[in-house]
DNA sequence: TTTCTTTTGCAAAATATTTGCATTTACAAA
DNA sequence: TTTGTAAATGCAAATATTTTGCAAAAGAAA
């Protein structure tokens, strides 16, 4: 588990407050959030982030690949495999709503199989596995 | 190719002006589209539908799978498979936008083996492969 | 410390989405 | 055909979300 201030520094980000505390609150929330979700963790603790601030603080962070878009819901997660290379996929609990993010190069296989059937060069995919997580079974 | 007065049949709902020139819109679109774009498209023809509607129209589309929501950009699709059973995936080409649709049992599974190595019981997926198309290449 | 660039906050605008209610419409039964 | 009724629509307005412009503040390097 890295740091806020390590993740700004890995990716040659200022180290500035706002940055520290809307990573720390998507770190907490631990799932999909809406920015305004993220606002309000931020808020709840003794500290305050200008609404804006949060919007502008995550589009840089998904540039980066820091969080990424939940394709279910639209919201917003921390990414947990940030050091590892491929592509990213998500296993969501449709009961608790907690978020698992895997790579896997076999399913990456056969999407570029899928791809090259169509006649598409693949670059990129998006994958969401949903159902029920083993705690919640 | 279904006509829009076959699908709301098929679907058991009511065949009304507004839910045709809809279906008929989102036809003539051929790739994902806002709501308001939908909305600005039956304007530029003769007719008109309150955006009111067109929420409410795609609502009720999306809850019975006649559209999607396109998982990369979010905008509403609509399905060119529905007679086929099995989820649906996509297929975008990042170069002109067209979205093409498919299912694939063995992906399927490669996702099931994925679940079920995390301890999870899979209900349902998203998936979306990013590319260049054959026209565009 | 000084300088320079990036980031932030604030205010306001622009967009997108939802809600409540009165009216209209589709369609099935008479 | 006509009529009754639930469902669908339009309209007005409230909410929510996202974006923009600009001045002030803050990080980082010399």
């Amino acid at each position: 588990m890295q740091s806020a201030e390590q993740i700004l520094q890995v990716h040659n980000l200022r180290d500035t407050q706002p940055r520290r505390l809307v990573l720390r609150a998507l770190a907490e929330i631990g799932k999909p959030a809406t920015h305004k979700e993220v606002f309000d963790v931020i808020q709840s603790h003794e500290a305050t982030v200008n609404l804006v601030t949060v919007y502008r603080t995550l589009d840089t962070f998904e540039e980066l690949g820091i969080v990424h878009r939940h394709p279910s819901s639209g919201g917003i997660v921390l990414c947990s495999k940030s050091e590892q290379k491929g592509h990213h996929g998500f296993l969501s609990c449709q009961k608790c709503g907690k978020v698992e993010e895997f790579i896997d190069p076999n399913l990456c296989k056969e999407e570029n199989r899928i791809a090259q059937n169509a006649g598409f060069r693949p670059k990129n995919h998006i994958s969401e596995i949903l159902g029920v997580c083993a705690k919640c079974q």
